[in-house]
DNA sequence: GCTCCTTTGAAGCGT
DNA sequence: ACGCTTCAAAGGAGC
């Protein structure tokens, strides 16, 4: 796993990257190499840490944590959303005990696996630990109201720390809440965290003693207290221990892996995706009350919402009749199930993860549907989270990872694979990335958005697929290496992210809330610089202006906000607007030979190179490039 | 009704 | 070992 600077772990590469007063990002960045650090190498380590972590205790997530950072800006603004959020809600939803968060996470009010029902004593116990603030009676009129306060559109427990990017569409956030899922659920329920109280021998959960292992019969040994309440298994123990989830299947006939005959868009609960912090997220889709009914099993007697059949529209009733009935009707069920070929998805990776916690946050903020649109603001936010926060979901995706190994120790992804080879299905990709390359269409960024490139955002990425393989001397490190473009990221983030007024990069802090996109009334006055995320400074080249058909076509880049409200508007992003876009480039086109995107990108196509290319050029905040504009 | 789009990461397959 | 490809989620759009 590479390491960063001489190896440094992922606390240490915390201080490195720390989150630097914006005044001290530029010099920085001349002066520091680590500007152009690799980021691939980060998120390698970030998943290193998480392996590595994985021994570790998991009860105390936030003693995991690293101290809280110096005093920054960032901190400064994340405190003062914390404390404003702590105001608004009234403490229900209380920052995580992890310093930096920039959001409060909300815990999935949707997630279909958390009907109303009580916290088993042990989770309130629990509970009562991690969550002073959450010690709520379960179905006390404390809990029914603290339900109701999180299932409210009111922006007490909606906005506040969640809308610090569109402050200009705050008021977005009342209309939608932060999840939105059919299900409505025990608000709760995801910050029910595993507790070594389930596993132990010694008070087990009334429940356990149901816990048979489904392959065998034979009733597994109770979990050994020392094993973490997590994932700790390696691969190889799989099957040889009790299965975590065990006791929570036969408790209440639902699973907590919701299985359904029918096909469910849905497979894994939605809970996991939001939570309170990240020991509480994973163990949320594993609720002792939220078991749906059986209407199938896994080979292993687990239940679990990656099983999908096809052709069979999901049941989304939880009714206990149908929960009765599913025992009745397990063996037709299970014949269904051969012949149908049940579907086993896979674990969600960390970006997955993040997507589904921040889609629904994102489309009430930007008022978005496309999940393309949205899939790509996402993206660029997901590279400019910090480490820490990827960290977050680099440690919830390997426990999704752990947990799918456990629950179907024979399954492979090629699984998969194979039954769509075999039915039909996806060639495409192939076929489109071999045209791009034909054609040589350059990536080209937009420099004002969140949203996606200029053109086609299809276009060759990477130093792979720029250079091909007989220019690997071209290539950048990381691509070298198998590793994530750094040139792309650099692209991208300048051309997505939003950089800092002071030209930072990766270090430099989220969005304020009032550095946030602007409302469309307040957009005009506000500086660009200001709208932008903190990747987007990574090493501008100072002469790219000169290239940039930006400033060749004479239109400025529409801002994030209007890039955003064009695609709420309906059309994919870039399509309409001003600039560039009006020049053809339309993104996200399915037409990846766009002809008038791929001549005006052309000329810009040793862009991206030259960030790399030409090293010694002096980084130049994006920013200069966008505050023409005005 | 199926596929595409769009993102990142994990993993399988082929060389 | 490396490169390429597929799949995971999501939901509107297009065919």
């Amino acid at each position: 796993m590479p390491q960063l600077n001489g190896g440094d772990d992922l606390g240490a590469n915390d201080e490195m990257i720390s989150f630097k007063d914006e005044g001290e990002q530029e010099e920085k960045i001349s002066e520091n190499s680590s500007a152009e650090r690799d980021l691939a190498d980060v998120k390698s380590s970030l998943v290193n840490e998480s392996e590595t972590n994985q021994n570790s205790s998991s009860d105390s997530e936030a003693e995991r944590r690293p101290p809280p950072r110096s005093e920054t800006f960032r901190d400064k603004t994340r405190e003062s959303l914390e404390e404003a959020a702590k105001r608004q809600d009234g403490g229900l939803f209380k920052s995580p005990p992890y310093p930096g968060y920039p959001f409060i996470m909300i815990p999935d009010l949707t997630s279909p696996y958390l009907p109303n029902g009580s916290l088993s004593p042990t989770a309130r116990t629990y509970l009562q630990m991690k969550w002073p603030l959450l010690d709520v009676q379960p179905g006390g009129l404390q809990s029914r109201q603290a339900l109701k306060d999180a299932r409210s559109p009111s922006p007490a427990h909606i906005v506040g720390p969640f809308c610090w990017e569109f402050p200009g569409q705050f008021h977005l956030s009342n209309k939608v809440p932060v999840v939105q899922h059919p299900h409505h659920v025990h608000p709760l329920t995801p910050l029910i965290t595993y507790s070594n109280e389930h596993f132990t021998p010694g008070n087990p959960p009334p429940h356990l003693q149901t816990d048979v292992d489904p392959k065998t019969g034979i009733p597994r040994p109770p979990h050994p207290p020392d094993i973490s309440p997590y994932y700790p298994l390696s691969p190889g123990t799989v099957g040889q221990i009790p299965h975590p989830l065990g006791w929570l299947v036969p408790q209440q006939g639902q699973p907590v892996y919701p299985i359904t005959t029918g096909g469910f868009r849905h497979p894994y609960p939605t809970a996991l995706t939001v939570n309170a912090s990240m020991s509480s997220l994973l163990s949320s889709r594993f609720p002792p009350h939220m078991v749906p009914p059986h209407h199938s099993l896994h080979t292993t007697g687990i239940p679990h919402p990656a099983i999908v059949t096809p052709n069979v529209k999901q049941e989304s009733s939880h009714s206990d009749i149908s929960s009765l009935n599913s025992s009745k009707q397990t063996d037709a069920k299970k014949e269904e199930e051969k012949k149908k070929q049940v579907h086993i998805k896979k674990p969600l990776n960390a970006f997955m993860l993040y997507m589904k916690e921040m889609r629904a946050k994102v489309v009430a903020e930007c008022t978005l549907k496309e999940s393309a649109a949205i899939n790509q603001i996402l993206g660029r936010r997901w590279h400019a989270l910090s480490r820490e926060e990827q960290a977050k979901y680099y440690e919830l995706a390997r426990k999704e990872r752990q947990l799918h190994m456990q629950l179907y120790p024979g399954w492979s992804a090629r699984d998969n694979y194979a039954a769509n080879q075999q039915g039909k299905r996806k060639k495409r990709k192939r076929e489109k990335q071999q045209a791009e390359s034909n054609e040589h269409r350059e990536y080209f960024p937009n420099p004002c958005l969140s949203l996606p490139p200029i053109t086609d955002l299809s276009a060759p990425k990477k130093c792979r697929a720029r250079f091909g393989l007989d220019q690997q001397n071209n290539w950048c490190g990381p691509c070298r290496r198998k590793k994530k473009c750094i040139r792309y990221i650099q692209g991208e983030g300048s051309c997505a992210s939003p950089p800092s007024t002071d030209g930072s990069l990766l270090d430099s802090p989220p969005l304020s809330p009032s550095s946030a996109v602007p409302s469309p009334s307040s957009k005009e006055s506000k500086p660009q610089t200001e709208q932008m995320q903190p990747l987007s400074l990574t090493m501008k080249p100072a002469h790219q202006p000169l290239h940039h058909p930006h400033l060749l076509a004479g239109p400025p880049p529409p801002s994030l906000a209007q890039l955003e409200n064009s695609a709420a508007a309906g059309k994919t992003p870039g399509a309409s607007h001003n600039g560039a876009l009006e020049h053809g480039d339309v993104s996200s086109s399915r037409q990846p030979g766009s002809s008038v995107a791929s001549s005006l990108a052309r000329p810009s196509a040793s862009l991206c190179h030259s960030h790399s290319l030409i090293p010694s050029t002096a980084p130049q905040p994006l920013s200069l490039v966008t505050k023409s504009i005005e």
